[in-house]
DNA sequence: GTTTGCAACAAACGACTGTTTGACGGCCCT
DNA sequence: AGGGCCGTCAAACAGTCGTTTGTTGCAAAC
């Protein structure tokens, strides 16, 4: 559940997790996916973090070790879920003869999509995107050799469906649509959206449209 | 000029501009380009940009009056040179009878991809990846406002090349063309590429893969 | 020759950072 | 009943943060 109140110090808006439900952990991991959407990783400080999860300071380094450590399980706890639904997506349709590039697009946004229906959920997108722009080493070392495989089982099906195109070639469409999808996804979470459309209805135009998009790019003459 | 030395305290590798030349305000620009590409605009703070730019810690507030003050500032010089260089050729081609979709991509992406032909000016592209992904209210209205109007006569153009899209579908388009080319750009200044391939002609290779995937992205049934 | 204003400087300001410590109470096990 | 572990807590740790202050050197204006 989560709460939305204005903070005068800092001049804006704020969503806040309420302090009121499961263990300190689970309190702290959820506290900690909005404000590091919010403020990042480094915005946001162990103080502001454990005050909205309505635990003591201390707790972060007691059940965590680090901060550190911390953001490391805020990834891992959505990253394992998120890919494994990704997988198994992906394993129902994979060297068939009939799968089309749809199917496997739809293999591989349809789980961030879903989500990214509950409000943790979409604030999540925004984190991953952030974590992506910042380039930070650390990160992404721990993004390749946690999750590196599941990028790689995508991109040999791409390969199978797209014969044509040079390996280079295609990992240069891949990135771009990699880009894209991020660059969509980091948008969900946001306060205000276009007044006229729901954040739900929103997101169920997405898929369409990332779909249809990503096709286009990678399939291109 | 960049020098490149490794920092133990951190446990990596920084890029450094060298204090010699240019004024007081010019060095602190350059040195706050390369920190905030490395750091982000949180992470890097005043003490090590001062020091690395070789000018005493004030010189910030007596300069710039602010760090805020600063970001903005780090933005406005290269923007508004970078989007000059868009309109005008945009302009060169806007509304002509054989004009295509090609032209048009071309207007906006060669402009950023000859900004990053030299080091600090691929080091901007990663700070401007950075802002998009910080979604950052401050800096996003400041983008809007100073920049807003080249984003406008873009669309414009490419409304007029794809009458056969909604607006509402042209905005989607645009949106996801928007984060491939920013990712792809973002990739630029990093310490290490495929080693056997240099940087330029990596970047040299970069613009017709964006324009064939934006063409194809953009103009798809 | 004196005044004025700009630029640079070391030093300090209060606020905030992540982390550590030692005490305190409740629980299970022998 | 007593000892040991566990989670929570306030308090303090040593740093770093952006910003402000008062002073200095120096060149142009009067």
């Amino acid at each position: 559940m989560l709460k939305r109140s204005f903070e005068p110090a800092r001049g804006r808006w704020m969503i806040s997790p309420v302090n009121s439900s499961g263990s300190t952990k689970e309190r702290i991991l959820g506290a900690a996916e909005v404000l590091f959407a919010q403020r990042g990783f480094d915005g946001a400080s162990l103080r502001q973090l454990t005050t909205a999860a309505g635990v003591n300071l201390a707790a972060v380094n007691y059940h965590f070790g680090s901060k550190d450590k911390l953001v490391e399980e805020v990834f891992r706890r959505r990253l394992d879920a998120l890919n494994e639904r990704r997988l198994a997506a992906l394993a129902r349709i994979a060297g068939a003869e009939d799968t089309t590039l749809e199917d496997v697009l739809e293999a591989f946004i349809r789980p961030a999509l879903d989500l990214s229906h509950d409000d943790s959920g979409a604030l999540f997108m925004r984190v991953l995107a952030r974590a992506f722009a910042e380039h930070d080493d650390t990160l992404r070392q721990f993004l390749s050799t946690n999750y590196g495989h599941v990028m790689r089982q995508f991109t040999a099906e791409f390969a199978r469906l797209l014969p044509q195109l040079s390996k280079e070639e295609l990992y240069w469409r891949i990135d771009l649509v990699t880009g894209a999808l991020t660059h969509a996804m980091s948008g969900f979470g946001m306060i205000q959206r276009k007044s006229d459309v729901s954040e739900h209805t929103h997101r169920e135009q997405t898929a369409p449209h990332l779909i249809r998009f990503a096709v286009a790019g990678l399939s291109h003459p």
